[in-house]
DNA sequence: GAAGATTTCTGTCAACTGGTATATTTTTGA
DNA sequence: TCAAAAATATACCAGTTGACAGAAATCTTC
């Protein structure tokens, strides 16, 4: 492998020479779009630079190549989940290091957590973009590269967190292999209408996933982490006297 | 449009000319496959009939073209689909037809369905093509054979058995969306790890689901619908009373 | 206002796609 | 054994894809 030749020159994000800047995120945005409609392979680049008013090596120009606008995607929405998810982990990592903490609160702590992640998939309008894209790199359909970038940050926080809140609020040690099953079952409750969205919306005979049924959702959700939490509290409970 | 013109002839699926039936099959398993790997735009029909040891005009012979095949690996999928669920839908039939069934009958019923639905998602070999094949429909990149399927039969008798059973045990009227929904999330319990495959197993640091990591998800379901149930059935019993 | 960097455009390429027409070989049944 | 049916193979088509080279236009800076 040799050195990068020394190619085009790469855009500046400087004020001056705004303009480059501002058709690269017009790219991004159409792209994101069509890669998560059609795939990787299935949104040609062509398609791309003509839905944002481009031609076809302009995105050789700002993104190398293909994948190089892939990337740029995916970085985008890594950047805009952070966003969103970014409060409620400090939130929740406030009402960790409080060593007060009501059972009360430890529950309201992973209800938010559990409400964050519900509106992060089926609220906004880009959350349908977002689920799509990351449905695709879940099939493996295109490059990994969002789920790198989330394998990173995102995931093993939000893990951590909700683990550690609900571990203490049941009185489980924090490493159990068993709690982090029971956790993820919890988000899985939630998690099954977004990755299961068609067969979910038919089921219910919903239209959308629009306000009133994301709340029925939340409401739902919290209801039986609050009964299943419970019962393990119960359970550690009653193994710590028996032992 | 005008009839279907008379076109080479179909193949036979007599014992006579039993070798057509043969390669039939055989472009079958790999498409079946190749499908499920690339989805249907990314999977070429070269390829396919390449991997099949036969050449590319063959599956226009065997299936007109390439929805054709894909039809056919639809079908194939359906009908071992029907094979797996088949008896146990029976079962479930059974137990509802006894007006006399306890709740624990009643629960088990529930419960066999659930180990079904996991032995389905997660087990065998070839539920990973399943699952996959699957997720393309269900992200829309694929015509959508098999959800016209499965929504027809396979899917409305599950979900019906689900709920009527879910429904007596709990008290619940059988047509309460409430019911459909909660017997969704128990589901989804179980799918979340077939749907978000790669997260659950990065997640709980295992390999695959073998038959262990199977049966300890199977436990875990089993467990979560029985508290969640009976936290059901006594919300059923207080509404009931306070009437 | 010119030099130089940045941005956009035209034209082209080889590779691959699904599909077709048609010829050849194999198998069957009388 | 031999004609018809079934199965396989050859050669080709028009359309699309990602990528590239290099010219042209636009903007900054001095």
């Amino acid at each position: 492998m040799t050195e990068r030749p020394a190619r085009a020159p790469r855009h500046r994000a400087d004020a001056a020479y705004a303009r480059g800047e501002e058709t690269r995120r017009r790219i991004i945005d159409v792209a994101l779009r069509l890669f998560s409609e059609r795939g990787f392979e299935g949104a040609s680049t062509r398609e791309i630079a003509k839905a944002a008013g481009v031609n076809a090596p302009a995105l050789q120009y700002y993104f190398d190549n293909k994948e190089g606008v892939y990337r740029a995607c995916a970085q985008y929405i890594a950047d805009s989940s952070a966003a969103h998810f970014g409060p409620v982990v400090e939130r929740t990592k406030a009402v960790l290091a409080d060593p007060a903490a009501t059972p009360d609160q430890l529950f309201e702590a992973f209800g938010v957590m559990l409400d964050a992640l519900t509106d992060f998939q089926l609220l906004p309008d880009d959350a349908e973009y977002r689920r799509l894209f990351i449905a695709h790199e879940q099939i493996g359909h295109a490059p990994g590269v969002l789920f790198e970038i989330f394998d990173k940050t995102l995931r093993p926080q939000m893990g951590e967190m909700s683990a550690r809140v609900v571990a203490r609020y049941c009185g489980m040690p924090e490493k159990d292999p068993l709690l982090a099953m029971r956790v993820m079952m919890l988000c899985g409750q939630v998690m099954v209408f977004s990755l299961g969205r068609r067969t979910m919306l038919t089921k219910l005979g919903w239209e959308r996933f629009g306000p009133e049924e994301v709340a029925t959702i939340k409401r739902a959700s919290r209801e039986h982490s609050r009964v299943l939490m419970d019962s393990w509290r119960e359970e550690s409970r009653r193994a710590a006297a028996g032992r």
